[in-house]
DNA sequence: ACAATAGTTAAGTTTTAACTTGACTATTTC
DNA sequence: GAAATAGTCAAGTTAAAACTTAACTATTGT
């Protein structure tokens, strides 16, 4: 009921915490002790943003026995990839088209 | 003195009506105002998103009388290209980890 | 069985981001 | 040169994240 969008992948990267944990996740899958270890935080708050990467497709986790081991996933790359593509080519044709616009009458 | 990064690249792109501002000038240039027009709030408002889009790197914009023409530039584009890339590559070589994780004892 | 470990849940607080209002400047148009 | 247009600035309010504490469950080790 959380499905992955680029809103959600977006707003899980704004924060510096989650983008240090995906960084932290590129190596290496990790339990969530692990992950939260360098942080001065509490580990609901570690288990909070580890939700919003969960719900971003960034992150996978499993549990277990009584450890919850996370990993990075495709999902929100992909996503990220194409909202990146999508606006990126569209664009590219008319390259810093601002410089374009002042000069000729294209009202605005 | 505010330079584009990751970081505010992504804060940028976290919000719904700056994202939306961003695909309205993917096909054409437009002043503050016709940006503002769609949304239900006020030429203020709309002129801190947009200096937050700038500082991203994703807008760049030019007054020309009493018009701000605003437009997208690469500059933010490229950071998060690169910051996929960054992250895709190293992580990509042994897909979808997580299963070997939990099967193998590579402590955690 | 008892204690420690690993994580979770609910509920409240703090901090940050989004947005507003009102007053203001600079440029056009009439 | 007055009035409308286009945008800006400062300061305050509201709404949303981030984070905390305290109490709790489930698993593992002694």
């Amino acid at each position: 009921m959380t499905e992955p969008t680029a809103a959600r992948v977006f707003q899980a990267l704004a924060d510096s915490t989650r983008r240090d944990m995906v960084e932290r996740l590129t190596d290496h899958a990790l339990s969530v002790s692990a992950l939260a270890a360098p942080y001065e935080m509490s580990l609901t708050a570690v288990g909070q943003h580890l939700a919003i990467l969960e719900a971003a497709g960034l992150v996978v986790t499993q549990k277990s026995g009584r450890v919850r081991t996370c990993a990075l996933t495709r999902t929100g790359f992909d996503i990220l990839e194409g909202w990146l593509k999508a606006r990126r080519s569209p664009w590219e044709k008319h390259l810093d088209r601002l410089g374009d616009v002042l000069d000729d009458d294209h009202t605005i």
